[in-house]
DNA sequence: CAGTGGTCTAGACCACAAG
DNA sequence: TTGTGGTCTAGACCACTGA
């Protein structure tokens, strides 16, 4: 007795800290500043490191932290809105396009990719590699996979890979009747090679957009573009390009 | 020497451990079927359960698995598609809408929704709650929030809250011509309310679409709906409703 | 009740960035 | 070299489910 106790459904202790944290954030930190370490931070509310850290990893994952290995923690700007499937009835490569042509390949696609174009099994297809990049930050990565007979009139004579090749590409489905795109959305785990380019580590929450490309009834084009959940908002259907979201996220406790 | 090394850029383990899993997963076993337990998997793998918990994680975070405290770790079907911003020009609770419509207060929304609805700060809105389900299980939980002036015709005779006027602010709501909706999609993480909601704990990762009704110019009403991250993919701008998406996912190591 | 996943601890060492 | 976040361990106890 005399110990008051407040907590009749306690609540796990890691979420009362993000909680804490996360109006920290919003009354005494600005966009930027770096935080004090995870050693200090975990002995300041007495609790293990590895505690802390499962409220930060919350809050990185709402977009309100970011952390580097070596560096530090540091308050993460809101949001920024992407626009996505805006370039609605237009092919990738056109000229209201955001992204930035990389190279390409002809390679064997994986099975979900060759499910969705009705190509054969181990029909290899153009491999499009592009990146988009925003307010000077990369924001996503793209494979775009193209099948041969998408691009008729693609030249034999250029070398079957490199950037050149891939703007051809881009170039020769301008030809081709746009019917539809369709989008979908999903969360997912960013591979090793994406990692890379998004800077991120591998595993990183990564929001995948795949895009079908219908021309003449047929997905004459499939798009898997892989989006940093933690730094992005994506934005449908409406008007202009990026913009950015303003005021505090919603999610709290 | 003598010992042979094999790994010059060595993979954390928990991420081994993830594609070992995911491989398993995809050969090895089949849909809704148990895995063993965690101490058990983590002592077969000769890792920490904390490591075997790690990879665990991101193979729920990618949909592949669900894990039910009390109950043990099964093989998630497939995502299923949900289609958001079809009833594209459309007002929620027209005849086409996917949601139930539960109940409704006039409260004060928080400081990120009242900004987006031009209201005034402090000024309470019509918040009706609607849930989503698909084949038998709740996907998703929205807030939308209607200003007072959207809905003139509101009879001040009924209740202020409940599911009846609920459904009379969304009556009152196809009066107004629907000029366009603006989507946005985020990672964000569940609140306690949401997860309860949703059969989940707090914390676990959700997609957060927001939708703005436009008509007249203004804001008309503001829907904050948060979907299941591990169940959902969400379908944009296509035709037809709910649809199962078929085949494994595309993210590997 | 027994068995499951969820939380938490107090350490240790590693990989990386920057001075 | 120093300090950061990232990985990993071997335990403990708690909250929940279902028999």
């Amino acid at each position: 007795m005399g110990t008051t106790q407040l907590e009749t459904v306690p609540e796990p202790k890691y979420w009362h800290l993000r909680t804490v944290l996360s109006e920290a954030l919003d009354s005494e930190f600005s966009v930027g500043e770096i935080l004090p370490n995870e050693r200090d931070l975990a002995a300041r509310f007495g609790v293990a490191r590895a505690t802390l850290r499962q409220a930060l990893e919350q809050l990185e994952l709402e977009g309100r932290l970011q952390r580097r290995r070596g560096v530090g923690t540091t308050v993460a700007p809101p949001r920024m809105g992407v626009s996505v499937g805006t370039a609605q009835h237009a092919w990738p490569g056109g000229p209201l396009d955001a992204w930035q042509t990389l190279d390409c390949a002809l390679e064997t696609p994986p099975a979900t990719v060759a499910e969705t174009l009705v190509t054969g099994r181990d029909e290899p297809v153009h491999t499009v590699r592009r990146s988009r990049v925003s307010h000077g930050q990369p924001v996503a990565a793209e494979l775009l996979y193209v099948p041969a007979d998408s691009v008729p009139g693609l030249s034999g004579i250029d070398a079957p890979s490199g950037a050149a090749r891939a703007r051809a590409v881009l170039r020769e489905l301008q030809h081709l009747e746009l019917e539809r795109q369709e989008n979908a959305v999903e969360l997912g785990s960013a591979r090793a090679d994406d990692a890379r380019e998004l800077d991120r580590l591998p595993g990183a929450p990564v929001l995948v957009v795949t895009t079908r490309f219908i021309a003449r009834g047929r997905t004459a084009a499939l798009s898997v573009a892989t989006y940093r959940a933690d730094t992005c908002r994506l934005t449908f259907g409406d008007s202009g390009g990026v913009q950015i979201h303003h005021g505090p996220e919603q999610q709290a406790s």
